[in-house]
Parts: C-alpha cells; sequence; structure tokens
DNA sequence: CTGAAAGCGCTTACAG
DNA sequence: CTGAAAGCGCTTACAG
C-alpha cells in the first residue's frame, strides 16, 4: 500500500489535509456526490493524485456492509470450457461494477470448502458456484442459511434450494442420440461423468429417453462412467470396442471426454465419423477443429456466463426469488458422426 | 454474511457472550495461540459453530494491514497455456495459505488498470501479473512507488524493476530454428506476437539468431506479427504459402497460433510435417493430442507457476531482493515437422 | 490465562 | 456545501 513520506499509509485524512477540507468531504468526492463544489473536487482529486492514495474497500465494507466482490468458483478451470463461461460471467460483472473472484476447486469438495470459507471471510457479495464433484447439501448450509446470494451453474446440488443456470441437459442429450438413431447406429454408447453429478444424470438421462423412444434396450456396458477427462474418453473406447457386440457410435458427456475417444479411435487406426461415431456436448472453441471437426450439443456457454452474472446481479440487488434457468442448447452437426459402416 | 437471530451480523462479541469469555479471548482462539486453555478454546469453537460465525478478514486487516488475498492477472485465460499457469501458481498460495484472486485482461489496459486498481483497493499482498499487450511502464508506477511485491509473469515490461519469471524464450526458440535447419528447411517463417512484446522479440530473436548462425538472411516477409490467436496462424499460412517463394516450415510465437496454422494447412489439402512443418512453443495439453501431435517448444509450465508463487512468498515475507527466473525449456520432437518436401 | 481500552480507515447521520 | 462524532469488527499491547 501506498505510504506517506513520513511511512504511514497514505489515507483520507491525509488527503483532506492536502486539499484542505474535513475528510467527510473527501469521502463525497471519492463516491462521486453532487454535493461537493467542483472546485472543492479538483483539489481533492488533485491531492488523490499527488498522495497516491488507495481507497480502502476493507474499511468502506466494514463500515456499510457492502462489498463489490463476486466469488466464482469453477470445479475444472483446466476444461476450456470452463474458461469460456467465466469469460462469460466476467464480462457483466465488469460493467456492473463488480470484480469477480475465481478459484478452481479441481472437482475437490476439500479445496471447494476451503475456498468457500476463504470467501465468506473477505465478504463476497454474492457466489456463483460450479459445485465440485460430491458436494452435498450440507455443504452449502451455511452459506444459504447465511443468507449469501448463491447461483449454482452448471450442475445443481440435490436439495439446496439456490438459483441455477444449466444447459438443458436432457434434450441436448436426446436430440444427439436422436440424430445417431438417425444415421442408422443401433448401439450406442454413453461416455464419462458420474451419475451423481445432476448434469450427468440429465445428459445420460435424455440418453436413455431417445433410445427408449425408438423401442431399442438400454445396455448398461454401453454406459461408461469415470471423470470428466481425455483419459476417461480413451479408455471407455479401449473398453468399448473389445465387447462382444461393441457400439458404433459414442455419444459423450463433453467435448473434453470426445477429444480423448477421438484419440485412442485414432490411435487404432479407425477413421472417427466412418468407422466410428462420436457426439461430444459443449461446443467448447477446440470442437471445431478438431480433426474430424467434431459433431456436438452446443450449449451457448457465454449466454449462459452472462445469465448467471446477472441472476447474481438480481439477488444482490435484493431480488429474493429463486429462478432456475434452463440454457437452449443446438446440435452442432459436424464430420464426426456418420452412417456406421454396415448397416 | 450469517446473521444472529435479531437479525445483526454475527460477531466476535456474539461468540464471546456465548461462550463466557472476552473478545480478546475470542481472538486468540481464532489465531491458534496457546495460551488459551483447552477448555476455554472448545467452549469457544461451540459458539462459533452453532452462531455460524464468520470471521471478518476485512476487519482484521485493517487493523494489522496484513491480508492473504493475492492477485493474479492474466492476459488471455481463453489461451489453454495461461489456465494451466494458474494452476501452478494456485497450488503453491493454497498451501501457503494465501487465496489468489484471479482476474483476466482478455490483452486490454484499460481493462487491465481498472482490475489494478480494485485488486490495490482491496489491499492485496502482492501480485503476480502477466501483462497485457501495450503495458508501459507507467502503468505501473503506482504498484512499485506503493512498494506492492510484485512478479512479472510470461513478459517483461520495459524500464519496470520487478521480479520476473520467464521461459528461456531466446534459447527455446534458437533450438526450434536449429532443428528445423537440421530438418533441411531454408526457408522458415516465424508467426504471431508482435514486436512490442518482449516475449516476441525474445523468441523471434532467437529465431533470427539461428538463422544467421546457418548464414541464412532474415527475410522481413517471413515473419508475420499479429495477435496470439488460431486466427493470426490461420491467416498467416494463408499469406506466406501466396509469397513468390514460399516457407517450408514455421516455428509459431506459441501453440495456440500453431494450432490454427495446422487448420489453415489441412484445409488446403497440405499434409503438416510432410508438406509444411510447423513448431509451437509452449506444451500446452492439446499439443501431443492435435493432428498431427506438435512439435513444440516445453515451457515447464506448472514450474513456471510456482517459481512465480515462491517468488511472490519471499518477497510478501519480506526479501526484497529482485530476482529474474529464466525457466528451462526442451524441445518436443513430435510430428509436425519433417524434411522439406524437395530439398 | 483473561479483560478493558485504543485504534485501523472508512461512512453516515447530524449540525451548521 | 462542510465539519465533528460515532461506530463497523477486529487485534494488540497492557494490566491483572
Amino acid at each position: 500500500m501506498p505510504r506517506s513520506p513520513t511511512g504511514h499509509r497514505v489515507t483520507m485524512i491525509d488527503i483532506a489535509e492536502a486539499a484542505g477540507v474535513s475528510k467527510s468531504t473527501v469521502s463525497l468526492v471519492l463516491q462521486g456526490s453532487p454535493l461537493v463544489k467542483a472546485d472543492t473536487r479538483d483539489k481533492v482529486l488533485n491531492a488523490i493524485d499527488t498522495l497516491g492514495y488507495v481507497y480502502n474497500r476493507g474499511a468502506a465494507s466494514l463500515r456499510n456492509a457492502r462489498t463489490n466482490l463476486v466469488g466464482m468458483v469453477i470445479n475444472d478451470l483446466a476444461n476450456p470450457f470452463f474458461a469460456e463461461l467465466a469469460v462469460g460471467i466476467e464480462r457483466v460483472f465488469q460493467t456492473a461494477g463488480y470484480i469477480p473472484f475465481i478459484a478452481n476447486t479441481a472437482e475437490s469438495p476439500t479445496r471447494q470448502a476451503e475456498v468457500l470459507r476463504s470467501m465468506r471471510e473477505h465478504d463476497i457479495a454474492g457466489l456463483i458456484l460450479c459445485p465440485a464433484r460430491g458436494t452435498r447439501q450440507g455443504d452449502l448450509d451455511a452459506i444459504i442459511t447465511g443468507g449469501l446470494p448463491l447461483v449454482l451453474a452448471m450442475r445443481r446440488v440435490a436439495g439446496v434450494k439456490a438459483s441455477s443456470v444449466t444447459p438443458d441437459n436432457f434434450r441436448g442429450a436426446r436430440r444427439a442420440t436422436e440424430y445417431l438413431l438417425e444415421l442408422g447406429h443401433r448401439r450406442i454408447a454413453f461416455i464419462g461423468g458420474y451419475a451423481d453429478m445432476t448434469a450427468q444424470t440429465e445428459r445420460c438421462g435424455g440418453y436413455r429417453a431417445a433410445l427408449e423412444a425408438a423401442g431399442l434396450p438400454v445396455d448398461g456396458t454401453m454406459v461408461i462412467e469415470g471423470p470428466t477427462t481425455r483419459e476417461t474418453g480413451a479408455a471407455a473406447i479401449e473398453q468399448l470396442l473389445s465387447l462382444g457386440a461393441p457400439p458404433t457410435a459414442a455419444l459423450c458427456f463433453n467435448d473434453v471426454v470426445a477429444l480423448g475417444a477421438n484419440d485412442a479411435l485414432r490411435r487404432r487406426g479407425l477413421a472417427t465419423g466412418a468407422d466410428f461415431s462420436l457426439v461430444g456436448f459443449d461446443d467448447i472453441r477446440e470442437a471445431r477443429h478438431m480433426w474430424p471437426p467434431l459433431t456436438t450439443v452446443a450449449v451457448d456457454t457465454l449466454s449462459l456466463g452472462e445469465k448467471a452474472a446477472h441472476a447474481m446481479l438480481r439477488m444482490i440487488h435484493g431480488d429474493s426469488r429463486r429462478d432456475d434457468y434452463l440454457g437452449d442448447v443446438t446440435l452442432m452437426m459436424r464430420d464426426s458422426a456418420g452412417h456406421p459402416k454396415a448397416v
């Protein structure tokens, strides 16, 4: 922090002295109050500039109990999807005068607990949370009862009454599966995620619904759980192709998983889209650049982020209504899904 | 923030009353002081739990002028490289009890100025900055004179005396260029970045040095500047291939640029590695999964992040020595670079 | 081991 | 328009 020549921190009092006014006046100037004469304001602003004064928000919020800090807790910052989501959220807060405070939990509930505590200690105005896998209602009790505005993004938590912003996972997955069925596939796998994540339940649910509507059985060996990583995608392909009656296509929990599945297919000398069809979910930037370009369910990441930010802003401004926003999804048909080899 | 049944915020005083001690004692317990009897400590801890007390760090740091907040300003969070860097940094701070506060400037100096101001207002203990393109000495004056611990990461700023952590850009680029020369290439381009970024000067400098050492001319039309994006990589390929004597290989400023160049080659029906060679820089996770796998200069991202965090921690603990850390680089030979078509 | 008191840098009525 | 005063929730000597 800036210190005056005498070594102490530069405060409003120093500014007041330098400008020859009282500190109330300085405070008014800082808050852009119209009560202050232009002449006086300039003197104050000048003093601020020459002394290198920095407003102390901690002190201010101690007095008036308001902060411009918003917490944003991400379960996997290494997944480009969440980086994109974060950008959408940041953009809104920036223009609204709030500063988002991003932290990464890397799917660890322990790390998440630490991060949440830290953020609450810093008296954030609200929290946008992409819950780590394994988060339970009890983990968020303190936040809910404390009355902190909370928006759950991408995943909900059973029993937690908070606003949420998620893509329409069910519809997206059903549509993607229908598309694979239309192409002629009959044995379709679902890869990635765990049944204890709402996003997986919903996406896998859409997949099942489409199969059932087509009169097809849902084969348990075709649903492969695992972390939402490339490794899971690759391992699943190995596992699926060693089945007696292997699938001819797979819907992946997300694009990162699909990227891994695509790697494994290539390693086996199989042509994605021709020998085996792959559909992803999210439509991260990488998807269209992958080879072959990935057929995937686009979730409009940016607007999801903006919705989350706006929901948060509304709550901060005192609107206590809960709202579950379901984002539009659209199937992006590219080249990773085609007709099955031999029908 | 949690409120007591009567509606006011739960403070140390409430805890003191509930536990039947003074608030000094509560403060001591909170700080883990050994002065407090185990019995008393338990009573206090219990009261904290039942009342849902949350420590107010703003008030604490107002009193003792220390924070556990560390700012981390990233110039492009959408580039996976920086997400990886952030993870390395976070890891160290987490164990040291500091909480990093990530913000993204998206290469905008204006946005950067806003973010820096906000962070200073929140009285951060230190700042790790990946400067946005166009950052000048003057932009960091206030921070330097204010005595805020500052570590520059990935890019330095001319005239700014601060510790820095960067990969050995010059050596990495020279080595990569030498490798292309060894493969038989004689016309080699350099794609991406701007000459006003230290990282570009250094990488492009290594490229020039290698060419000169080989007695080859440095052709200005072979050096293409631009934002460090996929689009730049793609556009550069179009531009280079329309040259009278087009290059047979290119060193890209970073992997993201190389990804874009690879897209453009594919679109033209050219086989990367056979028809045209590409080398990247950074070795982001994506690089080895790209098709063909990208030959690139690995920079040991994680340890770069850790070095930055440790340098920061040292400064926070009062060590004022400046230190410029130059990270090791190693050429990862994969398949995107091969012998030129016809030599 | 524990309590009373001062003070960190602000904002907010309240007077003038 | 401006000033004096109280108080936000903590920590830190200082007594006891």
